[in-house]
DNA sequence: CGATCGTACAACCATATGGTTGTAGATCAG
DNA sequence: CTGATCTACAACCATATGGTTGTACGATCG
């Protein structure tokens, strides 16, 4: 699979500034579980997590797979694992720009 | 240091999920720029991007440095790191259910 | 000193977000 | 078939967000 372009990054980072949001990932990560089971679990109406679950699955987080009349909820964890590269980036961009003045410095001696 | 609240973490996740914001932490990342020189990069006002610098100084991921007239905005990697750990979390809570689910299967045969 | 630069902050605006209620369509149980 | 359950989706509302302009203030330059 190819990179993530900046606006799936957009989504997927806010689509984890969410409590309940990242809650449901956690809790459905594994084993898929309906709306309306995540539903009771949190102080909303079924619509407002349902809500929820339309963010995470706009972002690739979950997918949704019809059983019965149940939509089971199931956290992909492929997209998780590529915005964590993300956070590396910046952190070895960190790094490497410390070496680079620490060289400098050096040089200067 | 402790833990990151959860709070902390809404913080972390909301301030990722804009453009401008990851690239000034990538900008910023080992030596330190001012506001200005920062505002020169992005086609919006001095004070958008003194906005963005706000929202992402309350979510700890930059810090200001006085320096003469200026600010000089440095990332701060730690966070950064910590909040890559939570994403870890989820990751390893899909692994451990999925291993449970395939013992389930296994015990089943 | 006065002018300029870098910053801070308030006020304002359009749109996005996170919640609600209500209605309607599928599917399952009896 | 009838009723209950699960889901989808629209309409609505209060607040948050991301942008703007304008004003003010400390630090630097000439």
């Amino acid at each position: 699979m190819d990179r993530l372009s900046e606006a799936e990054i957009d989504r997927i980072f806010h689509a984890l500034a969410d409590r309940t949001r990242r809650d449901i990932l956690a809790v459905t990560a594994g084993d898929g579980r309906s709306i309306s089971a995540l539903a009771e679990r949190y102080p909303m109406s079924f619509a407002a997590v349902q809500k929820h679950v339309a963010v995470l699955e706009e972002a690739g987080l979950v997918t949704k797979e019809r059983r019965g009349r149940e939509r089971l909820v199931r956290t992909e964890v492929d997209p998780i694992r590529r915005v964590s590269e993300v956070l590396d980036g910046i952190e070895d961009l960190w790094r490497s720009r410390l070496e680079r003045i620490d060289d400098l410095l050096k040089s200067e001696r």
